[in-house]
DNA sequence: TTGTACGCGTTATCAG
DNA sequence: CTGATAACGCGTACAA
């Protein structure tokens, strides 16, 4: 049994002024004089009073509550993205409400379902790999609930998002890459479907183009973000009559599995082949050998997320227009990639 | 301006009966008639109707909603118990809300105190650093809101806890070290004031005294859970005239760090020097030289933290007592300390 | 089996 | 400046 919450009505009591008086002075109506506030704030810490956000919630529509659907929480760059999303919002009096989709469409629509009955004021997600249909975020549209997208969006009329440019961070990797005196650079790509993994593919495309670099499908190979999977593509390239000297990875499991089996096969990195991951993992930097990597910036993009719904909620409604900010990818530069002898900037 | 949501009214004057009738309709209410269930559940779904679960949580009391403060989201300790506390919790209806304490009671004591305000059904928090007093906690109880610690608790009368036997974890890394046939081992501990590292420290001291290896204070460096503080741990111990064959530090950075400091001075791990971390990060596994270290079985902690809230929330008040779980810390023997050729269990 | 009426804690409106 | 009252959407004794 819950211990009796003291309400506005007890303090009203107590005071012998009405709850509707007591109501405005806790919220700092003007039209109330500053005795009675003073008074009324006094009694009201002496009772322990508290506000019940609920009752609050229900009268005026608004909870102060968003929800954040993610793939997994747990994964280095999604736990980052919350981190920035939490430390802008909590400020503001928001709480944030986590769900995951296990990469799974069916858990997506279904977390956001649930979340649109608690009556969230808006919504952050980046969507599972299998989701196709948008039923489920025009939904919320309809319902007046402002959608975010933060690095995998899909696109919906009306529904903002932040994303890293990944076809510029796909060619900057590429361009260090031939930076380094590499000519013939092999592409581990992610999930197509995915629109960040098509664009990084695509960026690694267009600089190729730049430089007059022949482009070669031989030299492209789909992996999965393990690092199984980076092996298997040092096996197949390796097959090759024309080796690569060098690889941008799509990720860093894959960069990983990659670099461990041209160790393995007594091949020198960077010297004979330089490697460039994507993501920054943590480990990343922590190896013997340091991995060049892409760094998108989580803490910024969970931020510049959390800010685009501010200005969604608090402008007119009329003035909440769709908005989208690409933020730019930064090259963490380390041994796996640096032939020349500048390294560059990182911090441990 | 938010669209006008569908309320069991809306559906009431559609089927001209009364709101009680679908609200228990819709509830499943056993004295309802089945034709007028299922028209009312069909119509529902036509008209789209979602129960508001605000309206509901201010009637019954309770919002199905929990919340978890922690140091900080984005580290890979936490974020796995969170993961662990939200798909046990999901399943049964709830939602987690998260908080961040940035290691400060002021902020941890704020966090609570806004989720007790948001009528919050139960409390998991790891507290920070530098909390000292208990009072929020006992706040929290006062109000019959159940809170779980996990990982780091404090003492407080009533209130549950699940956490890893840090003093058996102690005890099993220094034995698997003594047992690679080292005699003089060193011990990088955490801030003491914390009960974790304290076990850890007592742990490592228990399993000396074990073996009858004589316990030396000069052994024991202070560390945080940095990189760069490994290094220095390693800069002091080396200055000994008797210079330890093994390190046990209590966290997986400050290895780390020692292992690169000890690398530089061309010394050999581990055939020299062997070293254990704790915590089981993810680069342990990845590294060249992998680091054998102590896994804190985090998505199991969340679970379990999970299950003793449903069971404080679905038992009888009268049966909801005070829960103490102890987890069992499992090591992962890895390179970094494997002198024998055993080379165990460690999945990728 | 179903309808009526009230309350959960606040806030907004309208008088005064 | 303050008081009375309705309303937010739902659940539930009580009555029918």
């Amino acid at each position: 049994m819950k211990k009796d919450k003291v309400t506005i009505y007890d303090i009203s009591k107590k005071l012998n002024i009405s709850a509707a008086t007591v109501s405005r002075a806790l919220n700092n109506n003007p039209k109330i004089s500053e005795k009675t506030r003073a008074l009324v704030a006094k009694t009201a810490t002496e009772m322990n009073y508290k506000q019940n956000r609920l009752a609050q919630a229900l009268k005026n529509g608004r909870t102060n509550n968003v929800g954040v659907i993610v793939p997994y929480i747990n994964r280095s760059f999604f736990s980052s993205v919350i981190r920035g999303i939490e430390e802008e919002l909590t400020p503001q009096g928001y709480h944030i409400i986590i769900c995951q989709s296990h990469e799974e469409a069916e858990n997506e629509i279904e977390q956001l379902n649930a979340l649109l009955n608690t009556q969230i004021d808006g919504i952050f997600m980046s969507v599972s790999k299998t989701t196709q249909n948008t039923d489920h975020i025009k939904k919320a549209m309809e319902e007046q609930t402002p959608v975010v997208f933060f690095d995998r969006k899909i696109d919906v009329e009306g529904v903002s998002s932040v994303v890293l440019d990944d076809f510029k961070a796909g060619f900057m990797a590429t361009e260090h890459l031939i930076d380094q005196g590499c000519k013939k650079i092999a592409h581990l790509s992610g999930d197509i479907n995915l629109e960040i993994y098509k664009n990084r593919y695509e960026g690694y495309k267009a600089d190729l183009q730049k430089y007059d670099i022949e482009y070669k499908d031989e030299l492209v190979i789909n992996t999965s973000s393990k690092i199984e999977s980076g092996m298997q593509a040092i096996d197949e390239l390796w097959k090759l009559k024309d080796k690569p000297d060098a690889i941008f990875s799509a990720g860093d499991y894959a960069a990983l599995g990659a670099i461990q089996e041209l160790k393995q096969r007594g091949i020198k990195i960077p010297e004979e082949v330089c490697v460039v991951g994507f993501s920054n993992e943590p480990f990343t930097k922590y190896m013997e050998l340091p991995i060049t990597s892409v760094d998108q910036t989580p803490l910024m993009m969970g931020k510049i997320a959390a800010q685009v719904f501010l200005e969604q909620v608090k402008g007119d409604q009329a003035l909440s227009i769709e908005k989208k900010v690409v933020l730019s990818p930064e090259l963490f530069i380390r041994d796996s990639s640096s032939r020349k002898i500048l390294n560059l900037s990182d911090g441990v």
